[in-house]
DNA sequence: GCGACAG
DNA sequence: ATCTTGTCGC
């Protein structure tokens, strides 16, 4: 799936390879299954660059589904590769990976911002985190990577399926968390399916965009980042 | 051969 | 993701 690369430096062909390898093992441990239990917390993470050579990630928990903020922590450190289309987990979760260790309290399910199996081949961030973690998770995105979709409806909720035209696998849901605003793109990750992460997804809005756990991931990101330049 | 590409 | 002011629209 020869991706075309924007402006930048092209990334050397046999990492790529290697990545595009790594993820194709990795996906042999990807389990497609509904969440066990109905969530009592749940987690979003995202990450940001306080310099181009720095990555800072950060864990928000909150209570499900009262959405009661109970704990957030970052972790940041260096930046491992360039961003590549469809490699991004390689860039992010090693770091995302870390700042999960430093959670006290554990959640149920974990948010992640970027996609699940609504990748090339399946292991999109969400997917990827969830497997070097074994803790089930989903993804919601704001753009689409892969996949083709009819526009749905202009009304909070509506939504239309995100489909692969080749197999006519359905990857995911495109959904209007907002009236007139730019739908958001959900997915399954591991061990929690598309049902259960669209319907949490509808749980956690607060009359924002961004369901809440993604929205304060992205708060904090974004406030630790000045604190540590 | 052309096009399309999370964060 | 990141660099950035004013500006359009509900």
């Amino acid at each position: 799936m020869a991706y075309f690369r924007p402006p930048g430096p092209a990334p050397d062909p046999a990492l790529v390879r290697s990545l595009t390898q790594q993820q194709h093992e990795l996906h042999q441990r990807l389990r497609a299954e509904p969440l066990a239990q109905p969530p009592r917390l749940i987690a979003g993470c995202d990450s940001s660059f306080p310099t181009p050579d720095t990555i800072l990630s950060v864990f928000v928990v909150l209570q499900y589904p009262s959405l009661e903020l109970m704990e957030k922590v970052y972790s940041y450190g260096p930046v491992p590769l360039p961003y590549i289309p469809g490699l991004l987990s390689f860039r992010e979760a090693p770091n995302v990976v870390q700042a999960f260790a430093k959670l006290v309290n554990k959640p149920d399910v974990i948010m992640v911002d970027g996609h699940g199996v609504a990748h090339p081949r399946r292991m999109g961030i969400a997917a990827h985190l969830g497997v070097l973690l074994d803790m089930p998770t989903f993804g919601v995105a704001k753009n689409k990577l892969t996949g083709t979709f009819a526009e749905p409806g202009p009304t909070r909720g509506d939504h239309s399926p995100l489909t692969d035209t080749r197999t006519g696998e359905l990857l995911g849901q495109v959904l209007r968390s907002k009236d007139r605003v730019l739908p958001l793109f959900i997915s399954a990750g591991h061990r929690c399916d598309l049902p259960t992460a669209t319907a949490l997804t509808l749980g956690c809005l607060r009359g924002y965009k961004l369901p809440e756990p993604t929205r304060l991931a992205d708060h904090w990101a974004e406030e630790f980042k000045q604190e540590v330049r």
